[in-house]
DNA sequence: TAGATTGTTAATCGATTAACAATC
DNA sequence: TAGATTGTTAATCGATTAACAATC
């Protein structure tokens, strides 16, 4: 379903189409039109239309789209319906807030472990999940179909920890951390997430 | 310093420069060409000048960029010389995370105190700051010269604290929940994160 | 049928890239 | 001076917006 050569921009757009749709949907709406989606999202009828219809014609003439249907396709696209099995680096406090904040089942994630040098934190539970030490890595993730990889550790200890990723065959990273890890692996999929880079926008806005 | 109209593109991407430059500085680097940090932040030298050319011109022909003098620049154009004073909404797991994993004070801002609904929280520290209780939000804002609040609350019960910190004269927002700010308050600054779009946008990228 | 709204083509706008004169 | 590299203008490319025929 997904097509090749779609611009990033539109990408990024999805994931937010999803989440109005499904607010709608929650509210028990049925149908929407792409004039009043993009009253409702600060967006464009003209923008809505040109993006799904990168993908296939969603709508039907004269009448608009359908809440649910337009939600199920978007979440097809975006392949939330296929889990994937990942593992999370770090049980700091960012990686608590991760392990406990995000609902990984309805976006296409499996979290079933969590991996922590430090000893102290070894042993413990996060939503169920146990924190495994970092000497089981290896065996874990061949052992259990793991293909994901969240990274909230500090910058300095990410590229020993990506090489053995890496090694053991994992190739799509959830990346907190600011360091660069496409540039030495030019095989795998980053999503990289600055949070002090959103903050700093912040404060240049505050500005103006 | 921060002109006016210049694209939110250009924009988002100057906290990638201050980052890499910091770097380049800590590693003792003098002087870069626009060439040469291309290279490093896979971008290209004719954008990186085209975006610096938009606040002025901070290079030297012939010889390219100070690191330190152009780190100080782009800083002082995203403001974070100058601190603005923020609360925080939120003790949970993400407000937890968020209160000490960010450095506050280097990106323009400085967290004076944490707001919390659930009485098992209240009094507890983070960072050496208290944990207080939402009904003193009012008295604290007025007290503290508060001008920015970081929301890490569920979506839920958002409205009525906007309510609140709006009322207060808080105009600026570093928002985590999926409530949308700007839709009711029109003079608001609000920087949203949405990190559950950024994982939908990962999911998508794996299966191309 | 008439009205509404899509899917899609065309027009506009803005962002990126290329080129080069200015200059250190 | 010659070489390097910026600042800036021009050319290209891509994204958004507008328009409208197709159609439910």
């Amino acid at each position: 379903m997904p097509k090749e050569g779609v611009s990033m921009l539109v990408i990024r757009r999805l994931p937010r189409y999803y989440r109005y749709l499904s607010e709608l949907e929650a509210e028990g709406v049925e149908k929407i039109s792409s004039t009043k989606l993009a009253a409702l999202m600060n967006s464009t009828a003209s923008q809505i239309r040109q993006d799904l219809n990168c993908f296939g014609g969603f709508g039907q003439q004269g009448y608009g789209y359908s809440v649910s249907g337009l939600r199920e396709e978007i979440g097809k696209i975006l392949g939330l319906n296929e889990i994937h099995h990942t593992i999370l680096i770090g049980a700091g406090n960012l990686g608590r807030a991760i392990a406990t904040h995000l609902n990984f089942e309805q976006l296409g994630f499996r979290l079933t472990a969590i991996f922590e040098k430090d000893t102290k934190l070894i042993g413990t539970m996060l939503r169920g999940i146990k924190v495994l030490s970092d000497d089981e890595i290896e065996a874990y993730v061949k052992a259990n179909d793991i293909d994901t990889a969240v990274l909230a550790m500090p910058k300095e200890a990410v590229e020993k920890m990506i090489d053995k990723l890496y090694g053991c065959g994992i190739r799509s990273y959830w990346n907190f951390s600011h360091y660069d890890i496409s540039k030495k692996y030019h095989d795998v999929v980053a999503e990289n997430v600055h949070l002090s880079d959103s903050l700093m926008t912040l404060r240049y806005m505050m500005n103006q």
